[in-house]
This record gives structure tokens, C-alpha cells and sequence, in this order.
DNA sequence: ATGCCCTTGTAACAAGGA
């Protein structure tokens, strides 16, 4: 299976490059982040002519999320049990069965700053997820949960840390809360980078991506099965230049499903 | 070259992103 995750920052905005890179690249699954699409208005029949299905969740302005699949998509479901609200529940997660592998789409809350309630949203929604993912593993499934953690795992995955004392996404909860889903039995699987250090984000501003200023916050984590089986995994940071792209670049894994 | 904020909703900004 050839699986890959993006941040595309609105599906409408992005879907010209969406499509250009859809028809290069032909993953059998891609799971999408902060499409800011109502379900309703989700471009399923653009993405229908490259022989991909839909499953989405979105709200419209903020948040939402996507799984595209050409291996068929079933038992899809929105959300997750338990998963909290700010204060109402949002477009945040959505789960499918493509093929043999059940594939979660996430975009974890960003958290803000530490003292801000949006950060404890965070958490709560990180420990929620967990509980979660482990009813999935314990029903057997091969998994992969693939997104937008906005967590960077270690020190390496941000431009410089001294950058970065004292702000979200690099804290010892947050680094905790994802160290917990991985002691679930999954696995972080490092990409390769095409060129500099493997990030999958770079701010707009202050041309930070031409200076190589990015984190690695994109992850795809897979259950122990598919991970023993990966057979390349990489960041297209080509996706990140030219006109109009998203700020996140999308995260590629290749691995062999069980027979 | 890779090139120096962007997106949506609502009405000139507000809010969020990370």
C-alpha cells in the first residue's frame, strides 16, 4: 500500500495542486487535514475522476479532515467515543477500513500556548485518542494513524530548539502524550528526506522554507505489521514550492499489507 | 533556484494557524 498524509490548509484553495499531485504521485490512500470544507461542498467528484472514494468530516470554516481511498473505504467513521470538545466536539478525526488496513486521519489540536486553554484541550484530546486507538489494536487490526500531530517528536525535528523554549508543540506533556501512543505498539516511521532535513511544515512568513526552517509534526504511524513491512517512506517537499501551496508538505510511506 | 503569510467568513477586518 502506498498511504500518504497532508496538511493541504483548505481542499478548495489547494485543489488544483491536490489533483496535479494525486494523478503524479497515485497513493492508494491519502489522508487529508484542515480541508475547512463542509461535507456537503467537499470536491468529491474531482477527486471520483482520478478513481478515488470519500470519506470526510467536516464542519466548513475550521478544522476538518479526509480519507481518499482507491482500495474501497468501509465501516467509516466520524470522530472518535470520548473525544472532547472546545467546548463542542470538532472536525478533527476520521477512521476507514481501506483494504486490509484500518486508517485513522487526525488533526490534533494545536494547543496555542502553554497556558492557554487550548493547550489542555490538547492533551485531553491526545489521551482520548489513545484510549481510542487502543480498542482499534485490541480488535486486531493492521493500523496506521496518519496526520497532523502538531507535536514534533525530538529536538531534530524542529529548525532549532533554543527557537522553540518555552512554545507548544515541543513540550514534555505533549512529547509524552505521543510517546504514549506509540507504547500502544506503534511506530513512527521516519522519512527520508528529498533534500535537507525531513520536515513537513514551514511557516509562510519570512520565507522560512527557503532558509529550511520547518518541523517534522506530520506523522504516520503504523502497528507492527505493516511497520516490519515498510519499503520507503519520504516528505515531497517539491509540494511545498511554486504558486499557492499549502504550508505542509505531504508525508509518503510505502509498505507491503499482510496476505 | 525553492523566493520572502495564508485562509475563510463577512464586509475592512477578525480569527486561527504553529
Amino acid at each position: 500500500m502506498l498511504l500518504a498524509t497532508w496538511n493541504v490548509n483548505s481542499i478548495m484553495a489547494r485543489l488544483p495542486r491536490l489533483l496535479e499531485w494525486l494523478d503524479a504521485t497515485r497513493p492508494d490512500v491519502l489522508c487529508l487535514q484542515e480541508t475547512k470544507v463542509a461535507d456537503g461542498a467537499f470536491p468529491t467528484a474531482e477527486v471520483a475522476a482520478l478513481g478515488y472514494e470519500v470519506a470526510a468530516n467536516g464542519s466548513g470554516r475550521w478544522n476538518g479532515v479526509a480519507i481518499l481511498s482507491r482500495l474501497g473505504l468501509e465501516a467509516v467513521t466520524a470522530g472518535f467515543a470520548g473525544e472532547p470538545g472546545f467546548p463542542e466536539v470538532e472536525a478533527r478525526a476520521v477512521s476507514a477500513t481501506c483494504g486490509r488496513v484500518r486508517v485513522w486521519s487526525i488533526y490534533v489540536p494545536n494547543g496555542r500556548e502553554l497556558e492557554h486553554p487550548h493547550y489542555a484541550y490538547k492533551l485531553a484530546w491526545l489521551a482520548a485518542l489513545r484510549d481510542a486507538l487502543r480498542s482499534e489494536l485490541g480488535a486486531g487490526h493492521q493500523l496506521a494513524v496518519c496526520g497532523d500531530f502538531n507535536i514534533a517528536p525530538s529536538d531534530e525535528d524542529v529548525w532549532d530548539p533554543a527557537e522553540f523554549v518555552g512554545s507548544t508543540h515541543v513540550s514534555v506533556p505533549e512529547r509524552a502524550a505521543l510517546t504514549e501512543l506509540l507504547d500502544l505498539g506503534l511506530t513512527d516511521v521516519p522519512p527520508r528526506a528529498l533534500k535537507g532535513r525531513p520536515f513537513s511544515y514551514w511557516d509562510y512568513r519570512a520565507g522560512m522554507f527557503h532558509k529550511g526552517m520547518g518541523m517534522r509534526i506530520d506523522l504516520v504511524l503504523l502497528s507492527r505489521a505493516p511497520a516490519s513491512r515498510v519499503t520507503d517512506a519520504y516528505i515531497d517537499r517539491e509540494a511545498r514550492k511554486g504558486t499557492a501551496p499549502s504550508d505542509h508538505a505531504p508525508v509518503v510511506v510505502g509498505f507491503a499489507t499482510e496476505s
